[in-house]
DNA sequence: GCAGCTGGGTTTCAGAACGCAACCTATCCG
DNA sequence: CGGATAGGTTGCGTTCTGAAACCCAGCTGC
């Protein structure tokens, strides 16, 4: 049975990139990841206009990657800021697989804009992607998409 | 320094958005490492516009993810249809990351709607994020990214 | 006690991107 | 010659995005 088969938009990655597969979603994400938490900050560092980030972030918070979360500084009133939550902290493995090719691919003869280290222990970290026989599959996987339990077929 | 002082398009997750982060783009590479390589097929498969996924298939194919490669059904004239090419053989991982993610939290209980196996043995394939020092960070790793070599200052 | 500042947005409107359908064009077959 | 078919391109209307202006609540200084 073809691939073409079955049903596009009930792939997991076809509804991953309904959530998250716009321009600004996964940079908000990174920036939220990495400690830029409040509204203006990540209008001003991300360049979105606020419309579309205000929009952006009621969407990744009703999908539950995200909360809100209220704070307070000293002589100031009640704010909120927003912080990776559930499903979103799972997130940061596809933002590593983004940077990883990023680096190997578009990066300048300066070396990679950023890096992505261990929290804990401060190492660089990296993805690989192995099979369930224990073969690692390097860089350029050979790999075969099939229709898994949950498939359709094309309407 | 913090996060913000640096520069959000040069980091390699914003650059590689830049090339494949539409809301297409990755389902077209998707489809074509599935073997979904003509162009009718891939715009029945995935029902984007015939305008919009000729715009995508040049763009890939200029930034060199893509190749266009002639071929000859019996008694028909010569075609061409679409490959992955050099670093778009790296982008698989990409989408493995979505899939994994995908399969995780938006899957019904039928269980995922599509298994990615390795090409040579068969078996499931899976993603593993782990640092140098050798922990493995599990699904919800505790990450930091940092300016690298080649970052700049915001402008 | 009120003017101004600040964070966190919403509104408005123009321009870019997208979707649909129709059309074009080689080539091969009968 | 007259289809059939793969692989697009063109034109046009709708939707999404971006820029900038505006709003609003609460604190602070005067």
């Amino acid at each position: 049975m073809p691939f073409t088969a079955y049903d596009s938009e009930t792939c997991s990655i076809a509804r991953t990139l309904a959530l998250v597969g716009d321009r600004w979603s996964l940079l908000v994400l990174r920036d939220v990841a990495s400690g830029v938490r409040r509204f203006d900050e990540l209008a001003g560092h991300l360049g979105i206009a606020r419309n579309v980030l205000s929009e952006r972030l009621r969407r990744l918070t009703d999908a539950g990657l995200l909360e809100r979360v209220a704070y307070r500084d000293e002589g100031v009133r009640a704010r909120h800021e927003y912080r990776l939550h559930g499903p979103g902290r799972e997130l940061v493995v596809i933002l590593a697989a983004f940077l990883t090719w990023g680096d190997r691919h578009l990066a300048g003869p300066e070396g990679p804009p950023a890096l992505l280290r261990h929290a804990d222990c401060g190492a660089p970290v990296h993805l690989t992607l192995s099979c369930d026989e224990g073969h690692d599959l390097g860089p350029r996987p050979r790999l075969r998409l099939e229709p898994g339990p949950g498939s359709r077929p094309r309407p």
